[in-house]
Order: structure tokens, then sequence, then C-alpha cells
DNA sequence: AATAATGACAACCGCAGCTAT
DNA sequence: CATAGCTGCGGTTGTCATTAT
């Protein structure tokens, strides 16, 4: 009784998307905003259904992602969240404002995961010698192991409810500013979220002025709404299509230091707020409120193998 | 050089939650 | 309240590139 799958439709075109498409679409979301994806495809004409429209813009043709070259940094919060949050990808990218959570999930699972079991691994001959009179179910030398043992869906009900702890604190010390983690509640929509890591200054319009350079960028030759000269960066990145435009390499934009830039922010141009509303939930929002966390993930960096084996219990100790 | 195996990543699929009617 | 439609999420697959044999 459910409804037709999208794509089942006869001419819908699948596989990967040419550049012909993308400057397609982001020329009409330039135009018409993101959102409301139905409408994409019978307003451009692409042979695609609004699923893979939005996908298409979310993962790769949205401005300010950037993508590959994962910092240890980037590494480490990704290990540190996935040992919190569990594989809850999009949850996980909201705290890495540059990065989709498609692009975090093949990370970790092509890159993170092995580099863990082979940690862990190392660390378990090691500590094999020194601990072989431990029983077997209590050595806990994975992380999938503990959660098998608690349950997924246990974990993400701890996690909830600890950022439901952690906004209580929050509303109750206004004079916190250390903690402002962004609560970002599984059943939240992106408008929630947006609003849940919403400081109260004005500074929501940073990304959308790179946004507007990075469209104008997309289109140089297609639009002619340019009308700042944005600072071109002038290597383009290694992946893209050949000789043809470039589409959502980002690696011009420099988040944090875009942040606190006023000038940019009130540089801001009308067609870019339109993109307001689609942006990565809370991305341009966030990296203030990361502090919390940023100082627990970085500060304990060296200790991303033991987070792996931490129980719920040492969870609630964090908090 | 040819082929198989493996890796990396873009994209698809199915489901769940939310909203409007 | 029930239903349909839309959106977002996470698991999985498909495809291309690279490496090994």
């Amino acid at each position: 009784m459910g409804r037709p799958p999208c794509c089942d439709k006869i001419g819908v075109k699948k596989g990967p998307w040419t550049p012909e498409e993308d400057i397609i679409l982001v020329s009409f979301i330039q135009q018409n905003g993101p959102g409301n994806w139905r409408s994409v495809p019978t307003n451009t004409g692409l042979l695609r259904c609004s699923k893979s429209c939005r996908l298409r813009w979310t993962n790769y043709l949205r401005p300010g992602i950037k993508r590959g070259n994962f910092t240890e940094q980037e590494e480490k919060m990704i290990i540190h969240l996935q040992a919190l949050l569990g594989n809850r990808w999009a949850a996980i990218a909201s705290y890495l404002p540059q990065r989709t959570d498609n692009d975090i999930k093949n990370y970790w699972n092509t890159h993170l995961k092995k580099k863990l079991e082979k940690l862990h691994e190392e660390s378990d001959q090691e500590t094999h010698h020194h601990h072989q009179a431990t029983s077997k179910g209590c050595h806990s030398s994975s992380l999938s192991e503990t959660t098998m043992y608690k349950g997924q869906w246990e974990r993400r009900l701890q996690t909830d409810i600890h950022m439901a702890k952690q906004a209580l604190c929050e509303a109750l010390s206004l004079d916190n500013k250390s903690i402002n983690l962004p609560l970002l509640s599984s059943n939240m929509n992106s408008s929630d979220k947006l609003q849940s890591v919403l400081p109260l200054s004005n500074q929501s319009t940073t990304t959308y002025a790179s946004s507007a350079e990075n469209i104008a960028r997309l289109l140089p030759d297609w639009m002619k709404c340019s009308k700042k000269s944005p600072e071109i960066n002038p290597s383009p990145p290694s992946e893209g299509y050949d000789n043809s435009v470039q589409i959502g390499y980002n690696n011009n934009m420099n988040y944090y230091s875009n942040y606190s830039n006023s000038d940019v922010s009130q540089s801001v141009s009308p067609e870019t707020s339109m993109f307001q509303d689609e942006s990565k939930p809370g991305m341009e929002n966030q990296m203030p409120p990361l502090t919390f966390l940023e100082n627990w993930l970085f500060d304990e960096a060296s200790t991303q193998g033991d987070l792996m084996n931490m129980s719920l219990e040492e969870s609630d100790d964090f908090y």
C-alpha cells in the first residue's frame, strides 16, 4: 500500500551525474533555492528522480563542502564521535562542518574501520600477555562487541538523554559559555537542528557568503550573476570532470576563519540567502560552540583507542 | 601485457519520521 | 484518526581506478 518508489518510473536516469546535469541542477537551485525537490526534475527537465537531485546537491554540489584529505583532527573527531554516537553519520557530520554524512560514512568504512581494527589487533596482542587471566566475557576488545552487548538502540537513547541533560544544564547556567554543544536529537528535522545550534548572535550568513562565491565559481560561463570578485583559489582539485567545470570541491573556503569575518557575512548577496535553509544544519553556527567538544576530542586524542572500549557508564562520567 | 583482486567513493534503495489533508 | 506524500538517514551496491599476480 506504500507509495511507489520515486525512481521506478520509466525514463528516470540513474548512475553518475554528468557535468551538464550538475550545472542544470545548480543553476536551478541558485534561482529557486533548494527544497521542494519534487518539482526539480519537472522544472529542470532533468531525467532524475527528486531524491537523486537532493542527494546530488547535499552530498556533492552544496556549497561549503570539503572533500577528501581528512585531517588528523577530523579523523580523531570521527573516531570519537563514532564511539559515542554509533553509526549516526548525520549527527557526526553535524560536528564536522564541511563534511557530509556520506563522506564521513565512506571514510569510516574504507579507512578508519580498518585502521582501528589494526590498532586493536596490535593492542590485543600486547595486552593479551598481561591479561591472560581475564575472562572472555569481560574482555572488551572492540566497539562492535560493546555495541552488541548494550544494543545500539540503547546507546542511541543514552546519547539523546545525555544531550537533553546538556541542554538543561546549558539553559540553567547562562554564563556557561564553554558548554555549547549542539543538541541534535535524532528526531529533529533540519530546521530544528539549525535552531538548536544557533547562537544568539548574528553570524548565520557567513557560510552563505562563501556559498555565493562557490556558486558563482561553479557557473562562470552559465550564469551572469557574479557581482563580486571572490578570491579564486587557483588550485583546482584533483578530481572533477576532465577539463570541464569543477563542481563541489571547495578547497578555498576556510570555515574557521570565515566564521569570524564580519565583512564576509555582511557581503552576502540576496540570492545567496536562499541557500540558507538548505545548508548543512548548523554548520555555519557551530564552530564556537564546538569548544567544549573540541577540547575533549583533541585533548584526548591520544586515548582514541581507549574510547572505543568506553562503556556507557563511562559515558556518564564524561558528561 | 592481461587479468584478477582490492580500494575508494558516488549513488541507490528501503525505511522511518514528519506534515498536510 | 488514517492516509499519502516528502524528506532525511543509514546500509548497501555499483562503478571506476589502482594494485597485485
